[in-house]
DNA sequence: CCGATACCCGAGTAAATCACTCAGGTTTTA
DNA sequence: TAAAACCTGAGTGATTTACTCGGGTATCGG
């Protein structure tokens, strides 16, 4: 039972975007340097959460990624789904058909139901107010010298 | 967010060898054959679960597994842990270390507890009283021709 | 209008993990 | 003593993961 590191950069980045919110669209180089992950595996990621229609892009220059709804309306099971990440404990391999299936098979399609309904109740929102993630996120900002609207120099 | 076969093996296993408790121990042919699980894997598997000590074995002719403490003091983490399958949803790769952890670090920490919580609530005895598995279970034992304690022929 | 910035896209790939299998044991019972 | 059963280490093909690469195309500032 583990997460893959595509679902939890996509909070990551999601996260990122909510608190940048007010600048308007965040470049995901940004997200790449404040979030310490490969600009090229972000792109390949954010076509999917484009895809899911979690986020809206602008192309070309001070172009970027910004959230397509609000903070609230995103739960982290949105996020975790339009990542691939799929939340289902169940199988369906060889041992477990429709017609036959396994002593567990109900258990896991429960327990699933269950976790999804667990992430779906938690919101971007929820996640961004936590003390935690607002003291990381201002010394984020902080370290990146002369923060966002300016930068300068590279 | 998967489990492995090998975790969801463990759980039908255990399941089975509470179903059949009374008879004493079960041999691993037996599981194999009413689970529709590969002996040598099945064999591989126990081995884990022995040395986590939730099972007992006894060895030779008429041999076989055994639960090592009751129903109820087994959980779905207990067996799920035993087949190494961890219950963490953090993160440890290169994006975050001890020092500088991601944004989402006590995020993750936070959900793998509430999950191992979750999952340490519900006991071997929990899933084997559900009706589901009940029937599902004396269809299986209906389907061995003769039953459990004769079985006479192959 | 040109170059830089940034999004967009398909494909490829090394490493890791999974889901087993195999080939041998050893112990116990009938 | 043969069969049943547990015990063990090692190997392996397939799949998945976590990326990278090499090209685009749209937009903005000068």
């Amino acid at each position: 039972m583990k997460l893959t590191t595509k679902g939890r950069y996509a909070v990551t980045a999601m996260m990122d975007l909510a608190l940048h919110a007010k600048i308007g669209c965040v470049s995901l180089v940004d997200v790449s340097e404040r979030q310490n992950i490969s600009l090229a595996y972000l792109e390949q990621l954010f076509r999917s959460l484009k895809k899911s229609g979690l986020v809206n892009s602008i192309r070309g220059a001070k172009g970027g990624y910004m959230l397509a709804k609000g903070d609230k309306e995103i739960s982290l099971a949105d996020i975790l789904v339009a990542a691939d990440e799929q939340i289902n404990l169940a199988c369906g391999g060889s041992a477990c058909s429709e017609n036959t299936p396994c002593l567990t098979h109900g258990l896991w399609t429960n327990l699933s139901n269950q976790f999804y309904e667990f992430l779906d109740s938690k919101s971007l929102n929820d996640l961004v107010k936590s003390r935690d993630v607002q003291t990381m996120a201002t010394m984020q900002d902080v370290t990146q010298i002369g923060n966002i609207p300016v930068q300068i120099s590279k």
